[in-house]
DNA sequence: AATCAATCTTGACAGTGTCAAAATTGATTA
DNA sequence: TAATCAATTTTGACACTGTCAAGATTGATT
């Protein structure tokens, strides 16, 4: 997290940027944010940030960067504290949290998943790295729960932690662009949806 | 999808906009899709557009109804068509066909069911409706299903109805807006899916 | 033939991202 | 200490964007 380069002269523009940048986006969307806007609200010129930032993909890009580190710090929170949960329980201690994540961090996890910087952008190799770790240890998760038959052991790990994860990441979707806007059912779809993916003990 | 207005001067201009429109979203997304380009393309002056729609927002409305309509379309054909096939195997037929419309038109399904219209700008009532009416349809189905034991039946179908589709949504997503990349392994990961959504019959 | 309203155009305004060139300034070297 | 250098910031400019207001065109209606 820390900087290979400090400004010169404002001292550092580029965190002032980038948590400027986050509050914009955090009331009003990716849409709220413009490089002048930004620029104005911190105080120096249209740009300015073109010195510490490529272009406004890769000051999104630092952003969504951001936002997987603090994800994979309250997600692996849970793992470290509720170690007396049995596997299922957490299991599902991780759905809601994860979906909990998405909802209240909205406008970071649409840029963290989001076509802005993965299709129509172009992801930073850091981004591509740090997004890379946070699927691998849901794939290693899954691979140990898997294991310990919490899953059905009759597809491959990866072919588990891909169609559960698009479960989650469908529903965050959802209710994140407002196509399901009754913020109430949340968590019932989210039971629903670990109790569909977990295998059977009946 | 008859107008109801016919365009004065121009003749069609209504119909020749949205096709214009939707031809430039399926090549570059809905950024490639401006007002003024799309005036050019169609030969008419930059403002002349607002005459048909009333903003930007209700232009992308109506494309994504076209879309709605299509999938509609290709969807119902299914259960028409392959009625000799048992409930479950027509389920993942339709899961099948339904991401294979969300890859063939992956802009025009980013409209359908995106934040663009839902949540940065507002849906028109018609474009609720004929959404709103497609859930419904997958709703009914899915109590079929669930009727049929198909589907578990420890859960109202309403949230069976909600967590898959937003589990097919998701990974349409994924694909979509390239976070999946791998192209190959989008049918793999879908039966992967359709056979944790079903009942275990082992 | 005159009127009207739907349709289309021109002009304008406030935004946007970003490039090029000039200005500032802290640190480094002579 | 003075001169040089390079990192940083600014000003100016360009090509875009959505959309509003006012005027021009024109088919249909009276």
């Amino acid at each position: 997290m820390t900087e290979t380069k400090k400004p010169y002269h404002h001292g550092d523009l580029r965190e002032k940027l980038l948590s400027a940048a986050t509050n914009l986006i955090a009331d009003g969307g990716v849409d709220n944010l413009s490089i002048r806007k930004l620029a104005d609200k911190v105080g120096v010129s249209r740009t300015a940030p073109y010195h510490h930032f490529k272009d406004k993909n890769e000051l999104l890009c630092a952003i969504a960067e951001q936002g997987f580190y603090q994800q994979d710090q309250i997600v692996r929170a849970i793992s470290t504290q509720k170690t007396d949960l049995p596997a299922a329980e957490l299991f599902e201690e991780y759905v809601l949290t994860y979906i909990r994540f998405a909802n209240e961090n909205s406008e970071t996890y649409d840029l963290m998943y989001g076509r802005d910087i993965w299709k129509a952008g172009q992801p930073t190799e850091s981004l591509k790295a740090i997004s890379k770790n946070c699927f691998k240890l849901w794939l290693e998760w899954i691979t140990v729960l898997q294991a310990e038959g919490v899953f059905e052991s009759n597809h491959p790990p990866l072919r588990i932690a891909q169609s559960s994860w698009a479960a989650l990441h469908g529903l965050c979707r959802l209710f994140n662009d407002g196509v399901y806007i009754n913020q109430d059912d949340v968590d019932e779809i989210a039971k629903t949806t670990v109790e569909i993916l977990i295998k059977k003990t009946s």
